[in-house]
DNA sequence: CTTGACCTAGGATCTAAGTCTAAGGTTTAT
DNA sequence: ATAAACCTTAGACTTAGATCCTAGGTCAAG
């Protein structure tokens, strides 16, 4: 058995994560001492070790509740359940991917344009990029 | 002399967004009118392109509020302090990048390891994987 | 028997970038 | 003259995932 505490420790995350996801159904202690204090076992370990892998892999903790749910009642839930969810997390990173590569991309441009001396930002060809309504950048400035 | 619902409506946003910059010191009207009302100019809408724009890239309010600082006062700053915004806002973005790539990849991984059939899911790779402390999933399973 | 470490509950606070509500004043068109 | 559409303010609410605060109860060591 573990005091709050201990497995937080154990599991390198604070107390308080604990208190908040036992609030938010993740993880419930299996049972309470005396006192009041929280008691976790082993199992209890287990699915928090499961959580934070899930975490991971960038699910969220709404996302983690389900794929609870389903780990806690496997026979009733088919691969193909579990698979969904992952297929349908997969598709959001991927999404995320695409705006951030997009940023990526617009970023380098602006900043391989912009020559980054000590001259006077006036004809800063990112300033410039910013204040048109151009989206590329495409000429080198020169200072002249 | 653009009224909030215009200037928003002609930059496709929402009246409250104009208020929360003005309150988050990135736009102010140029004016009031004798009631009250806020009134842009053409140049404020620029301004608020420009925001737009630096959005666009990837750009946080805070970060957007230091490119107009700079932007509103070209003459005192280089080159160089402009480009070392976007160069961070680069690295930062290739930091998101990077962790969301490492979802990706770990996802695809599971997805692919799983049959995603109708069988039950007691012997799901993905719950597997998310169980054990590998961090890798190496077999594909058969439902025996 | 007291100090310090640990625990409790409940609610507040934080970040980011807005969005929404309430209660009221203004403008425009019919 | 009155309704519709617009505007004002201040402040509350939203999402996500915690983290912190208050005021107090528990427990082991010295
Ligand atoms: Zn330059
Ligand atoms: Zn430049
Ligand atoms: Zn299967
Ligand atoms: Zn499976």
């Amino acid at each position: 058995m573990y005091r709050i505490g201990e497995l937080a420790k154990a599991c390198d995350i604070n107390n308080d994560t604990l208190r908040f996801y036992e609030k938010n159904a993740l993880l419930s202690p299996s049972s309470r001492s005396e006192s009041g204090y929280r008691l976790y076992t082993e199992k209890d370990k287990e699915i928090l070790q499961f959580i934070l892998r899930a975490k991971g892999v960038g699910f969220t903790l709404a996302e983690i509740r389900e794929l609870l749910s389903i780990e806690v009642n496997k026979a009733d839930n088919a691969c193909a359940d579990v698979k969904v969810l992952v297929d349908t997390k997969l598709s959001d990173v991927e999404r995320k991917l695409a705006e951030l590569t997009r940023f990526q991309t617009s970023l380098k441009r602006l900043s391989d344009a912009c020559c980054g001396g000590e001259e006077s930002a006036e004809h800063c060809t990112i300033l410039e990029a910013l204040e048109s309504n151009t989206n590329n950048v495409r000429h080198e400035h020169s200072h002249s």
